[in-house]
DNA sequence: GTGGTCTAGACCACG
DNA sequence: GTGGTCTAGACCACG
């Protein structure tokens, strides 16, 4: 499991857990089929309850991205042809319409936003 | 006041407030020493708590945007020249930060990224 | 709140307190924007941890049933004309379709599976 | 055997063959004193370890359907006249008692239930 | 007052 | 070993 946990950040952090795991089932890291680990050994590892690792399972099921099977363990969902890139898609853009809405709001023009995108992209 | 409030949101009463009449005076729509209605009266007309109102005018006071003068009421603040322009830059990519990384997590391009936000922006 | 729990049963405490709110929603006696009871003093009322009744409550959400407001509480859920008819009927049919098809392999007929509903539903 | 199991479903594996076999017995696919193979074949055949296998035939034995015979096998049990369907009737009202329950707290009349019943016995 | 999140345990069924 | 459910607390933000 690659997961990095931030103590202060304000993301609950089952939520944090679940935007990592789901990011990589997006993304491809995880495939269709591969068993995830145990709660416990997550919580064990990432030195937390296992009641934020178990929640964000949950949501993964409940997303569609995992399925579980009790006394065995949980699986990455299979899916449909194209289902995980139309999934992505609106995630991103979910994500991202609040943020453009915002800078509108701020008075921001198409240009300036893009170029403030460009340099967040770039890690400036 | 030009305030629109969700109460399903999971944005809490107080940082719509805050963040709406930041917004208001970082564009230009409230100008330097205008004066913001009573707390009560606002609490009134949207039909809400004084408590969340006078949360956001606290938040918006320690943010430098506001300034109380007691029994008077409550007045948006002088800034200096280009103040406002840095700080909505910061804002604005303070929030965007966070969007275009969880989209490179998810595997887009830079171009896609723009082109996404361009359709945002567009209101598609 | 009328709701009795069983603690000789199979179904987990919250599973009981999801159907029998679910099915309270379902058949009218609550009604759209009517206020739950807040999980602490349903968990005080049944002598119980808030953890199921929080379960519940969770499950409800998930289903469409409620709508969450945090710090104030939890609300029946608005409802598309007819969506709870649509949803009754789904519900009622998908636990009956089992039950029917275990009678079939068991080698019953029609007449006899409805002659044993009948019965079922006379309280015989 | 003729035994299909659902890894996905929230019946436990043993019990989904606890249930199949029963059944097999109650309907006359398996016949008294017939020989069940043994558990490492099954659990072979199914892909399954012989825990849920042993945990099937003991309930089968506790429940009078088979018969254990050290260093041989298992056999169907005999039965007094009548006994099965006794027991057939008792096994499908159990069932049935709980859906058509639901189904009168949902608001369902009696002959609303019985179309719903025809429908799923006629696969609609 | 309300939920939301989390800890640190417990016992259970299943495999 | 695995999840599933539950207890009995804690502290937090919001209103």
């Amino acid at each position: 499991m690659d997961l990095v946990l931030s103590n202060v950040s304000e993301t609950p952090i089952y939520l944090q857990i679940y935007e990592q795991l789901s990011a990589q089932i997006l993304n491809g890291t995880l495939n269709e089929d591969d068993c995830l680990p145990s709660i416990r050994s997550v919580a064990r590892e990432l030195r937390i309850s296992v009641i934020p690792v178990k929640r964000a399972w949950e949501e993964l099921e409940h997303g569609g991205y995992i399925y579980t099977v009790a006394g065995k363990g949980c699986f990455v969902a299979a899916h449909k042809i194209g289902e995980l890139d139309v999934k992505r898609g609106n995630l991103a853009t979910e994500h991202m319409k609040n943020e453009v809405d915002y800078c509108k709001t701020l008075g921001y023009t198409l240009a300036e936003i893009v170029e403030m995108v460009t340099e967040c992209y770039n890690g400036k």
